[in-house]
DNA sequence: GTCTATACAAAGATAGAC
DNA sequence: GTCTATCTTTGTATAGAC
């Protein structure tokens, strides 16, 4: 299994922005990371605002493809809520890295409208994909008291978020957890 | 009411660290905003990461001040919860700041330690602070649904910074409102 | 597609005059 | 306490050889 070197520059990239945001990493420390020289990666990426808002398409379509197919795969809305909490819970890799999202949040400002457009649908993607999930649990039953699925919607993405911030700091898995613990417990089945 | 230059320096740097994160501005930044030349900033703060900290050190003294203040004058936990929300309401200055704390999570591999002590200190300040108001509301009934006083600190931070995450993307303050209205919802008093 | 070489600007920081 | 001048390192990016 070979990677190309494009792939391996972004998968490098996220990773990075993940641990230090986008502001924190140069085509020097991908130099080291890819082992090729730092020229060579204007070839791939011409500007670094190329490669951030590459990173995030590819991002938005992974994390996209996960939740539909859980959409498909699993019956009830609750075990959708239970695998989306899980995404986020995996993002952050025992406490070393954000979501990729989180970590753009920040240095927003100096962005490319390319990048940011990313961004917005994104996160436009997601919160559509929480409130039908919601939406569905009010039908099934599967999450206690869920009267407003766009405000359930917000809140849910807030509490995953907000507990990768406090992960980060901390790194104990333990306080994710706990911090989604008041989400998780609505969900019946 | 004349502002001496170090606090002006540590005014402007907060706020461009709450817009653009600690590794988004630079001295340059500073010497326009204050008006007085890059190299004589050394002379208030010889490194960089003197600065972050010293802001961040000032930031948890107003932000804990504030909070205690809530502790002495209002009445019920309810009340001092709301309060609480509140303050990061605010700080998101229509979506154009963050808190210093969340604005500090990712860039965080980067800095000092001493920095990370004041970031430590500080959130565990605010922690114990939601602890004994949630503890309050078990007494006081102002609450609903209060069980377990920790876990609702930790949700409830998580909800306000994920809350201000949402919100700066979206920099429509409505959706920090939504993304807090469950929790908001259950103060009774 | 990757290399060497280089340009150019910005960042953090120091020395010493005033 | 602030200035000018300067240094060093790093970051982003381009040109042209292989």
């Amino acid at each position: 299994m070979t990677t190309d070197t494009k792939t391996q520059l972004m998968d490098a990239a996220e990773q990075q922005v993940r641990q230090k945001g986008a502001d924190g990493f140069s085509y020097s420390d991908l130099s080291t990371a890819v082992g090729i020289r730092k020229a060579s990666i204007h070839y791939h990426f011409p500007a670094k605002s190329d490669l951030l808002t590459a990173i995030m398409a590819r991002y938005a379509k992974t994390v996209m493809t996960a939740l539909d197919g859980y959409t498909r795969d699993l019956p009830t809305a609750g075990q959708r809520l239970a695998a989306f909490i899980n995404v986020y819970r995996d993002a952050l890799n025992e406490g070393s890295t954000l979501c990729l999202c989180v970590a753009y949040a920040v240095s927003q400002e100096g962005f490319s409208d390319a990048t940011k457009a990313e961004i917005v649908t994104f996160r436009d993607a997601v919160s559509d994909w929480l409130i039908n999930t919601f939406a569905d649990a009010q039908t099934d039953g599967s999450i206690t008291g869920v009267t407003d699925p766009k405000m359930e919607a917000s809140h849910a993405l807030a509490v995953v978020e907000g507990a990768q911030i406090a992960t980060r700091f901390s790194e104990d898995m333990a306080l994710f957890d706990q911090s989604c613990s008041a989400l998780k417990g609505r969900i019946t089945g």
